[in-house]
RNA sequence: GCCAAAGUAGCUCAGUGGUAGAGCAACUGAUUCGUAAUCAGUAGGUCGUGGGUUCAACUCCCAUCUUUGGCUCCA
């Protein structure tokens, strides 16, 4: 048989050949690291024989692919470690991840950091005998028998998902045998370096009214200089992590006293965000939008109309009783700027409208979700509504798309995920016509721009389509920032009209988008995207000023004067301290630039300037300064 | 909300069934200094909160609040 590779190359085989064995052919003693082949496109185990001629491609750790198979082998390592050390606890599913892999087990205690470190010594046991990933197809009544037979129940209910026309395959490695697609390493030897991170509950099935098992999480490498450089890339990425520089350069806290998930901004990050709002609202009125502001209360009146008191309800928090009526803090604005569009009749000749609000609003989210800035109970959006009519659909979403990107790329973000949500299988309201209109609308834009995106089918509100754009944080978590929104529910609801061209009246359509997503969540991943080293203009301290001693204090305040007359936000260190003590103080803090003042620069009248994490720049007279600190 | 772990001085952390310790920060004094920590001294804690067990609880138990990692949710 005929087995083509990447490059084109051909070369015959006898049927039956497995990938390990092409690997050893061709390429001798790398064979080794070569953990799973694509046999025409579909991921194969290298201990797989080939049968007929096809398009071939071998796989290393270093491929997506690769690690994934390797990960997942590492899981059913886990597993057979598990089920030998602790026979009763039932296994469920283990499969590889975007960092490593998991296993989930019914077991009624969890596991301690004493069972994870036997476990992974029993780990190292198991694949210094280098069992083999033994793949078996069966058919459905062998395996329903086998795991039957085993008590292992999860797997029985897994056998009972399984089509009928799929082939059902068993991997077996010494006495441990799982249901599995596979494809695996040729045997357990493959797996040197194996570290088990941290355990979590996790429900069956991902459904929170089935039992919780007891998950682990792991990660494993074909060395241990991988794995360390790893882990020490892990531990790097936490000094990212926004709620530790929010500590470190006093930005914001929370009080137990005043309630979880409400944030204290001091007075650094105030002004941060300061800028950053001060930013928004320059670009929003330079982007055709109309600042508005709404109160933070409602009466329960608008949440019934709005729906929002019927399926958002667990979100809200309780009512206030005023005047015998109930009013509920916001957990949203639509409401409120659809109030300001109905406050009028509105023509043809105003759409479209753009109201925008930096919003206050409150959401009881449930309490173990809560994170940092990243996931609060208080926070602002900076949300607005574009209420427009169907033929200005295209162009509204496209300059909304391009207003996004360009709000995010102002603040120096260049990776982000773009993501296309389209219509629920069930449960959406509006017209099917209204639907397949924004959903190209949204689509084009993307595509129009020249952006890369990927789609969620199935994946939008239930009242419309959307774009969201996700951002990471230090520890690759992705959180969701900018969204674009159609709202098929809310016009009808409030009943929002506008009279056309033919004197008659017509529904607008309502586009619901944050740039930003919420400030709170924007500054976190705006603190960890720098590691903390904000960009100049967001600074609240941009130069710190460094006497060498009280001597030349006098000299330094007129560097600052001249400083603050540029317009820099600039503090003199005149605390009675060394010059290093100084530097690193700044350093610490992450002020952009620093500048000596002694007895040179107080002689020449210059200023010896130090940049953040890049040291001494030399030495330069205070007019040419402003050329310098940017 | 669920499964876990944690909460000791402003911060980072040690500690133990007999009533609390370090470093940094703070304060005072000395020092007047050239690119990431000058020296000495002082002060600072009802050990998250509320109950219970005990002769005795920071330590053990229960509840609760908050935080952390996941799960779920995320209009």
């Amino acid at each position: 048989m005929l087995i083509t590779f990447p490059d084109g190359a051909q070369k015959e085989f006898a049927k039956g050949t497995t990938p390990l064995q092409v690997a050893a052919s061709i390429s001798g003693g790398l064979a080794r690291a070569v953990v799973a082949a694509k046999v025409n496109g579909e991921l194969v185990g290298v201990a797989e024989p080939i049968e007929a001629d096809c398009k071939f491609e071998l796989l290393k750790f270093d491929s997506d692919e690769g690690k994934s198979v390797y990960w997942h082998s590492t899981a059913h390592l886990l597993a057979q470690a598990v089920k030998e050390l602790f026979p009763d606890v039932k296994v469920a599913i283990g499969p590889a991840i975007e960092n490593g892999f998991y296993y989930d087990f019914e077991r009624e205690d969890a596991f301690s950091e004493e069972d994870l470190e036997q476990i992974t010594q029993k780990m190292k046991e198991l694949s210094q005998k280098k069992f083999a990933y033994q793949r078996q197809v069966v058919s459905r009544s062998e395996a329903l028998e086998y795991f039957q037979k085993q008590d292992e129940k999860y797997k029985v209910e897994l056998l009972a998902a399984i089509g009928d026309d799929q082939t059902i395959s068993m991997y077996s490695q010494g006495d441990f045998t799982d249901l599995c697609r596979g494809p695996h390493l040729p045997d357990t030897g493959g797996i040197k370096a194996i570290k088990l991170l941290k355990t979590s509950g996790a429900y069956w099935r991902g459904d929170e009214k089935n039992k919780m098992l007891k998950r682990i999480y792991g990660i494993s490498f074909p060395s241990n200089k991988e794995l360390n450089q790893y882990l020490a890339n892990l531990e790097e990425a936490k000094k990212r992590d926004h709620r530790l520089l929010g500590k470190q350069l006093d930005l914001f806290s929370f009080s137990s006293r005043i309630g979880a998930g409400l944030v204290l901004w001091h007075p650094k990050g105030a002004l941060i965000r300061n800028f950053i709002e001060s930013f928004w609202k320059e670009q929003h009125l330079k982007n055709g939008y109309s600042l508005v502001n709404t109160p933070h209360i409602g009466k329960a009146e608008l949440w019934e109309t709005s729906g929002h008191l019927g399926f958002y309800d667990e979100s809200m928090y309780s009512p206030l009783n005023i005047d015998e009526q109930n009013y509920y803090i916001k957990p949203m604005n639509c409401p409120f700027h659809i109030e300001i569009y109905n406050s009028s009749k509105k023509s043809y000749r105003q759409l479209p409208v753009r109201y925008a609000e930096m919003g206050n609003v409150y959401r009881y989210e449930r309490a173990g979700t809560l994170h940092g800035l990243m996931r609060v109970r208080g926070f602002t959006q900076d949300d607005a509504h574009i209420i427009c009519m169907k033929e200005q659909i295209d162009a509204e979403v496209k300059k909304t798309v391009e207003f996004s990107i360009f709000m995010l790329k102002s603040f120096g973000f260049e990776d982000f995920e773009i993501y296309l949500s389209t219509k629920p299988e069930e449960k959406f309201v509006g017209e099917l016509e209204d639907w397949h209109k924004a959903e190209s609308a949204l689509e084009n834009a993307l595509v129009e721009l020249g952006i890369d995106f990927k789609v969620d089918a199935g994946g939008g509100a239930f009242y419309g389509p959307k774009i969201d754009i996700k951002i990471k944080d230090a520890l690759g978590r992705s959180w969701q920032c900018s969204t674009i929104q159609f709202d098929f529910n809310l016009p009808t609801r409030f009943n929002m009209e506008y009279v056309g061209k033919d004197n008659s009246l017509h529904r607008p359509y309502m586009i619901h988008r944050a740039l930003l997503g919420s400030l709170e969540r924007f500054f976190a991943t705006l603190l960890e995207y720098h590691g903390g080293n904000l960009p100049m203009w967001l600074s609240p301290e941009q130069v710190r000023i460094i006497p060498i001693s009280d001597q030349f204090l006098d000299y330094a305040k007129k560097v600052e004067n001249f400083l603050v007359d540029a317009g820099y936000r600039v503090q003199i260190s005149d605390e009675d301290q060394g010059v290093g003590y100084k530097i690193r103080q700044a350093e610490n803090q992450k002020i952009p630039y620093m500048i000596i003042c002694g007895e040179q620069e107080q002689k020449a009248g210059t200023a010896s300037v130090r940049k953040h994490t890049q040291g001494d720049i030399g030495c330069f007279e205070l007019e040419k300064l402003s050329e310098i600190l940017s």
